[in-house]
DNA sequence: GGGCAGGCTGGAAGCGCTTCCAGAGGTCAC
DNA sequence: GTGACCTCTGGAAGCGCTTCCAGCCTGCCC
């Protein structure tokens, strides 16, 4: 909604107010609370806090030389139990952490994974991400995300990573890495087309596939398509799910018509103009197929809108398994999205202890039917 | 090697296989496709890459000592103009970017600032954080992400933000901050109540007030509420939401049935189940007024399974203005969610250069009204 | 014209950690 | 009994950067 947040640029007090409301020009009034206590917080150069604990206080309270102390804490061999016991124990009470920082510095990992999303706000990627997470904390890695725009800015964005001075590992949530040249920090993609990087994505021709063949199977003859791409993430070539399309049509020994296959920007709201288009035509498509669910959703309040039932006069199906899908009972192919975030954790982590992440993997859609689709009204024509 | 970043919890190789499978046991078989190339990458010890370029790099270029080259890219005084602009131009040449982490070490920032998020795949949480790494990016800090789960998991997690060590401020994403000692960390809350740290929030009760007294003034007096709290996330007292339901009841004059508030886990799901409660009350309400707009399209998918119409024979109206709120025609109040985190990127960059962020920041809400709410039925009783 | 202020610059000391290297002490086989 | 060989530990050298402290040099005032 409203501005991009990135406009903002200034970021003195003295803007702030500007900036507050240029974030949102349909925000009137705000209400700004004065009275409240901030704490030590509001004094940026306050008293001399105490220092954090380092390793050099636990190896002195463990009665050790630092040396030791990093070894025993690390899980190195060579340190007797009993040491390791007693240095573990006074890093516990210290509530001592290492310094990524140092760590890192000092020739050792950061622990840091960098991950490349193109849009943090939508269901898929935010899913995506929230797999990763997991898969990453479990492992002991922290998760540096990095949001990235347009084709220029993700390759930027790629070369900015140079010999580990960052992270350890990047992922690329979605879109198609080309010239990776970050020789020794590992990279993988998740979401995105089968790649020469360790990837971790789903097989979008057959997805489309058993979305197409299920209303093929249902009798319908005039299926649209709804194909939602990234603005910003176009490429040449055709993607998945749209060769479905045709695949399956063309294997049916239905007619292609181009004006059946509506191309726009992915949004809802897009997919719902989309349908308006599509109703317009002047022999309207029997069934839907919609890149995605949120796609599939804008398509129904159309059609909704233009007082025509599902999936009694317009079956509709999406991609995906968003949550809502199955509150809106829309039926769709459902891609296992966390999961592929995790694998992708998984090789992540695989590949930074020593292991082979292996070349990729492809997992399984599934089609769910639920009430948006049913076979076509007139079985005639 | 081999144990490095894993050692504190031992995650050798030889699980790999068993973490994935655990991922999603519905996940049968995968597909490991083996035949790909994978680069240099597969050997995590290869031939001795070039080592990226570094300061000393760039002052031998420029022929100035390290000081002199950290003062100039740092845009310190006492730099001769020529000198700068030479250091600039040798610094640009070699693409060099400064190591966080050695900066970090000497006394610098990190640039990183860690985000605190309960749930990553919820819209909720991904739109907050969307607008916080936009307004982080614009400021030049990186976005650190940290899934927190349950009350203690959060607690442990922000007494684990130790000085200054691996962010240079903290961003707690909708929940309470209980004790913080972070004295030189600064924290700032979003989404959140108010609190004694700075916070971005939106006023609860004046939002649920706008949805109450939106279905009051539509003639509803049967009314219902659909309650939905974080699992882990309850706290003693009741929220905003839910004690803007009872004032506006009160103020209406109208009757308190406790029978008519029904309190779930959040969840599109568990709307509906809590909807399918309501309707099996000896009489079920005329309007349902929900915690969120997940909650509020889960109650209409039970609705409409019993046959009811929206908004013929029930009201519902939601609270978040999500994007499939307008998709699917739900009223709903308006909460500007990715500026809430755009506020809190901002307030911590001032905080970070050495400004006051002031105290917090309500940010007002708007009842939208769309097509699942009208006036009541019948109008008799 | 001498002296002094002040702008620029370089040397060097760490920041907190990892790891190489060496050494102490113990074990075991010959 | 002694050398070979471990296991365990400490010393010390940086990783790449910032910044304090001097020192140099210019410019300018008296």
């Amino acid at each position: 909604m409203g501005t991009d947040v990135d406009s903002v640029k200034g970021h003195t007090n003295a803007r702030a107010d500007e900036d507050i409301r240029r974030v949102d020009p349909t925000i009137g009034d705000l209400i700004v609370m004065q009275a409240l206590p901030i704490g030590a917080y509001a004094a940026p150069v306050s008293a001399p806090t105490e220092r954090a604990v380092n390793l050099a206080d636990v190896a002195r309270l463990a009665g050790v030389s630092p040396a030791t102390a990093s070894r025993a804490l690390g899980g190195h061999p060579h340190v007797a139990a009993a040491t390791r016991e007693r240095v573990r124990r006074v890093a516990d009470e210290l509530s001592y952490v290492v310094s990524p920082d140092a760590s890192r510095l000092a020739g050792g990992r950061t622990g840091r994974v960098a991950a490349l999303v193109p849009h943090l706000d939508r269901w898929y990627f935010a899913a995506l991400l929230d797999g990763l997470a997991g898969a990453l904390r479990s492992a002991g890695l922290d998760l540096l995300v990095r949001c990235v725009g347009g084709a220029a800015d993700r390759a930027e964005q790629l070369q900015r990573m140079p010999g580990r001075r960052v992270v350890d590992a990047v992922v690329a949530l979605a879109f198609e890495v080309d010239g990776w040249d970050g020789a020794d920090v590992p990279l993988v993609t998740v979401g995105g087309p089968p790649s020469t990087v360790p990837f971790v994505t789903i097989d979008d021709l057959a997805a489309g596939r058993q979305a197409m063949d299920h209303l093929i199977h249902l009798g319908h003859r005039r299926i649209a398509m709804i194909e939602a791409l990234d603005p910003d993430q176009r490429s040449e070539e055709p993607v998945g799910r749209r060769v479905a399309y045709e695949q399956a049509l063309a294997q049916a020994g239905l007619p292609q018509d181009q004006d059946l296959v509506a191309t726009v920007d992915w949004g809802g709201v897009e997919g719902a103009d989309a349908m308006a288009r599509l109703l317009g035509l002047r022999h309207p498509p029997t069934a839907v197929y919609a890149h995605s669910d949120e796609v599939a959703l804008g398509a129904i309040r159309t059609l909704r809108r233009a007082g025509l039932r599902i999936p009694d006069d317009v079956s509709v199906i999406g991609v995906d398994d968003h949550p809502l899908a199955e509150l809106t009972d829309l039926t769709t192919v459902r891609q296992p999205v966390r999961e592929q975030g995790a694998l992708a954790g998984h090789m992540v982590a695989t590949a930074l202890s020593g292991g082979d992440p292996g070349p990729g993997i492809v997992l399984p859609t599934q089609l769910v039917v639920r009430g948006s689709t049913a076979p076509p009204r007139e079985e005639r024509r």
